[in-house]
DNA sequence: CTTTATTGCGTCAAAGTGACACATTAAGTT
DNA sequence: AACTTAATGTGTCACTTTGACGCAATAAAG
């Protein structure tokens, strides 16, 4: 076990991350299953005393997972003081996972800011787990293990948040490759909405944004009729991004 | 000075409200002069050990305002390095706002949460500063003063979350006296989007809403063709909360 | 070559939106 | 008391957006 000099973080403040993929028509977390126990956690961490949160949501993500240089959305700060679990802190040291000192520093009242991202399935090849955690899985949301302490809440706040800005704003930039279906990007939204959406109104309205561009190719393979392929116009997508798509006023 | 107990609080955590009324056709937020300064400030504070840090900020509200159990918002956690001006807090020593305790307490590095809230202009009479500030006003968001540390950024982070909010959530609730006129309320939303509205249509899409009720009377008194007045339907302006106005999908 | 399921494109009615005309009314003016 | 003025209430009309659905085109399988 690595010592980790704790005295260097902001005390009481960590980050927790939601990182969310889609495969297989499912939307997906990545969550780290934690040593010598069976609950699974979010990827978090604590932010240095002399560290931009948002800085250290990204670090502290690349040093759970791996994954590198992800654009994280601050949603949430949960402040309530019962987050932390009685005797949560004692069954770690007991089982080893962590030292006295950490579990010192642990014990103190906490805050925690919540961060998300949504990122291509595809380009997270084999996440690392760190030395706290045995394995670093993507996780189906509709099937989820038990999370420790508010894990749980935090994720469905970051899901809730997300299904909200689907009502104005693009999304699906980081989450498809960057050449798609309009049936993959429709079953993206279906899938984040938990809900069936008409084929020829989704194209329509998709379109009207202005936000894609179709490709010359098709894809090819599966059977039936061969889709076009579709890309962001990234331009544009920024764009609709800072403005919203639907007005309103 | 009375005497600040400052272990009583969780370190390096402060939240900053950013009050909003309506008056005379314009924003207003609630603001605090500093003692032998210049600069105004957010009614902030610190959050306690044991406290749930939404709790903390109606407290702090409440402690530097005498406003009561007002329904505060979290938008934003302002948690970048140097949020803090060099001799920022030197200064309030020397010119005695602070004794040498809080001093040493503010010089740590500090995470701020933002709350806001939205509240009727006149229900707040005479607010009262408390012992670090000699005055507590409403000041015009068209002609603010200048504003201590990041508080600026903070107040106009808030409006912009407003605005934003509008597109998809009733607002005038908290904002209005409990009857008013529709040109009142279409007041309030050209202020709050810093646009002119047809009153017609506005009109019609607002009670297309049905979250309004027209009482029987009409406000008399002012020259020309006396309006309606018009309360809301608590019951369905809350649904409109939770659900949204334009769902969009 | 036929079948089958999927995709692309189009239609149509209903609802919503933006721009505007016209009638109504309360107070001030003559 | 009649007139003027400016604000409010109601309605219209064309245009766009939305929801529901029909039909033709196509890639692979039998």
């Amino acid at each position: 076990m690595p010592a980790l000099s704790v005295d260097k973080f902001h005390p009481g403040l960590s980050v927790d991350c939601v990182i969310l993929g889609f495969h297989q028509n499912e939307l997906k977390a990545l969550l780290l299953k934690m040593k010598k126990m069976d609950k699974w956690a979010l990827p978090g961490g604590f932010v240095e005393k002399e560290e931009d949160v948002d800085k250290a949501a990204v670090r502290v993500l690349w040093e759970r997972t791996g994954l590198k240089d992800i654009f994280l959305q601050q949603f949430y700060l949960f402040g309530d003081v019962g987050r932390e679990e009685e005797g949560h802190v004692e069954g770690l040291v007991q089982k080893g996972v962590i030292d006295r000192e950490l579990a010192g520093w642990l014990k103190q009242r906490f805050v925690t800011v919540g961060y998300y991202a949504l990122v291509e399935y595809s380009q997270v090849e084999a996440p690392q787990p760190d030395y706290l955690s045995e394995s670093c899985e993507w996780r189906s949301l509709s099937a989820l293990p038990e999370l420790m302490l508010d894990h749980g809440r935090i994720l469905e706040k970051a899901h809730a948040t997300l299904k909200r800005q689907l009502n104005y704003q693009p999304i699906g930039l980081n989450l498809l490759p960057r050449r798609f279906t309009m049936p993959e990007l429709q079953a993206l939204y279906e899938t984040l909405l938990g809900q069936k959406l008409d084929r020829r109104n989704f194209q329509r309205k998709m379109m009207g944004y202005g936000i894609l561009i179709r490709t010359g190719e098709r894809r090819t393979g599966g059977a039936h009729k061969s889709p076009w392929l579709y890309e962001f116009d990234e331009e544009k997508y920024r764009q609709s991004l800072a403005g919203g798509l639907n007005a309103g006023w």
